[in-house]
DNA sequence: GCGACAG
DNA sequence: ATCTTGTCGC
């Protein structure tokens, strides 16, 4: 199974670009995308909630999400395989297209490059980033810690490649990682990610919606 | 058997 | 990801 995966992978590599197809005055609204799972007998089921918000504002321009199971195991560097249907088929519902989609998870910062935020891009057709809780430590490099301080960061240099990049978006508060997706530079995500942050999370404001919105549909199905 | 391991 | 209460701190 995981032998086609890697194929597919790697054909979808070249056609990555780490650079702006879009002007920053062209982002108005953007949309975090998540997934949250709950088991039934023996199978696994999940929902996909997409939150879109203005840029600017911040305010919740549209929220939906779909369900249903989950046949895809979890295997560390291919979680875009596992989660991608059911965002595919949530995305569909959207009236209020995105400029930008960021994810729960790694977009470059990846094995083969080729995390969910960048995998996904190819069928959303929009520039992505991925922003992940936790670091995926990839050929035994570790990432150096950024200061304590608001939007201080390191880069996550592998083999003299930028992969991502630890961000500390709030002060005395563990820091996330963020890489590019497709079709936007790590300069830019990363100035995206900063600009959503707000006192409630860690995590950018799209991000953040979209995982309550998760845990909110879980509990509303899993009791039915 | 042991450790790794985005979500 | 998920299983789970209280509790320490700003």
């Amino acid at each position: 199974m995981s032998q086609k995966f890697l194929e597919i992978q790697n054909e979808l590599l070249p056609k990555v670009k780490l650079e702006n197809i879009f002007k920053k005055d062209e982002i108005k609204l953007i949309a975090g995308v998540d997934l949250a799972y709950w088991d039934v007998n023996n199978t696994t089921h999940g929902t996909c909630c997409i939150v879109v918000i203005d840029y600017h504002t911040k305010e919740v321009i549209e929220k939906v999400y779909s369900y249903g199971e989950i046949t895809i195991p979890y295997i560390p560097g291919f979680l875009a395989f596992r989660e991608l249907p059911l965002i595919i088929d949530t995305v569909k519902k959207l009236i209020n297209l995105p400029d930008l989609y960021m994810f729960d998870g790694n977009g470059y910062l990846h094995y083969r490059h080729m995390g969910i935020a960048t995998h996904a891009s190819f069928f959303l057709n929009k520039p992505t980033i991925g922003v992940a809780k936790s670091y995926l430590k990839i050929q035994g490099t570790d990432f150096m810690m950024p200061k304590n301080q608001a939007g201080a960061y390191t880069d996550i240099n592998i083999n003299s490649e930028v992969y991502g990049r630890t961000l500390r978006t709030t002060k005395n508060v563990k820091p996330i990682f963020v890489s590019c997706g497709n079709w936007i530079d790590l300069h830019t995500s990363t100035e995206i990610v900063m600009n959503c942050i707000n006192k409630e999370s860690r995590l950018p404001i799209p991000v953040r919606l979209a995982d309550l919105e998760t845990h909110k549909v879980r509990k509303q199905l899993s009791h039915l």
